[in-house]
DNA sequence: AAGCATTTGTAATTTATTGCACAAATGCTG
DNA sequence: CAGCATTTGTGCAATAAATTACAAATGCTT
């Protein structure tokens, strides 16, 4: 049984919103409601909830609390991944100074830069090393997952690095540079770049055709 | 005529492939060769590039020069778009910093931040306002498109702010929050933390499945 | 407890996107 | 200049994803 993408990405925004209205202390919801706050059909969302199993009730809907435990279950980490940050500059303290990066799905074990401020201190309790080692660092402490928030130029030079211990596994991309990797690493990027460049070719599209509209909705 | 969002995300990466081949000098390459450097298929790369018109040569391939200045005019804009940042923290600052961000294609006309160290301040040479100005300031400027890339729980807020702005025509949010927004206003979204769910979530199913590749590579 | 308004789960359909396969060009070689 | 190796552009097939439509449950009302 395998599961689409952009199923996976409905469920992480299905699970968020089930935390905030279980915080609300809200105790159903419909598909329909659902559907409505997040801009799917409603049907999207009843498909993408009993992919699972059977976790509504038919005309009442879903109940908050166990809904959440539900994906919280699907989405479940089997363990804690060791993850790496490559680059501490705005963007690397941007994401360690993050809410949502205090998750225990992961923790971070190393950090890597070419700055000789930051290399060999600890910055926000973890160890700074130079990028020469990461190769070394990440087969040493067993890292599985690299964020790689490193300059457009350095991306592909660390990537090649990594790949070089065993025990690297996927690797999430911050950066706006087309970097090669082996098949076996699974690879994922978030483009700023790309898609401000996509909202202004839409926006661009819209206004050609005079206000009809197109493009992705919410 | 409409393109496809697919399409217009691979466009850009082409774009990037050939600006740099074309410093680096080269003068011909070849779908194939474009697919294997972005690990999409050669076919799919020849259909997204016939798209506006035949600019490719048969028995030969792409003229490195020729490709770069039709992809740019596919996805020119016709006019410099004006932009605002609301939200001058870690990631903020790390938009501002990016060389990326110094584009022919938008101006940041405003800033907005509720920290009074940074309201009423120039930042990188850009006026900086408080939060609760959005909706006249970005009228008054003529601000068309918003990046959003303030905490999660001021995200509705600014986002009700500023549509009641007429000029408002696009956002791009950088914050892993549930918002809504009106269907006049065309809405893009990089969440990271989707990202890295997504990642985690499919490197659950490898070693589930033993190792037999899923998910997107590259 | 029968009737009714809801709401789920899912089979069937439609739409979107990707991949295949091959004719039509191109340029090189002898 | 004929033959051959390339490589594009594109109709068609295959795959993926979204949408529709409706039977099956549920709980409320009378």
């Amino acid at each position: 049984m395998k599961v689409a993408e952009p199923t996976v990405e409905r469920l992480i925004q299905y699970y968020r919103l089930m935390s905030s209205m279980k915080e609300e202390g809200r105790k159903v919801v419909s598909s329909l409601q659902i559907g409505e706050i997040l801009g799917i059909k409603a049907s999207q969302v009843r498909k993408d909830l009993s992919y699972f199993g059977e976790i509504g009730k038919r005309g009442v809907g879903y109940h908050v609390n166990r809904l959440c435990t539900h994906i919280e279950n699907i989405l479940a980490s089997p363990r804690v991944w060791r993850v790496a940050l490559a680059g501490v500059g705005n963007l690397g303290a941007a994401l360690m100074g993050h809410a949502a990066f205090k998750s225990y799905k992961f923790s971070v074990e190393a950090l890597f830069d070419v700055d000789p401020e930051k290399v060999g201190r600890k910055i926000m309790g973890v160890d700074c090393f130079h990028s020469d080692e990461i190769a070394k660092v990440m087969e040493d402490r067993n890292i599985e997952v690299l964020l790689l928030a490193v300059p457009a130029a350095a991306a592909q030079s660390c990537v090649d690095h990594a790949v070089r211990s065993p025990t690297l596994k996927g690797i999430l991309a911050f950066t706006p540079a087309t970097v090669i990797v082996p098949d076996r690493i699974l690879f994922y990027r978030v483009d700023i770049f790309v898609e401000l460049e996509k909202l202004l070719f839409f926006l661009k599209e819209r206004e050609k055709n005079n206000f009809q509209p197109s493009g992705k909705l919410i």
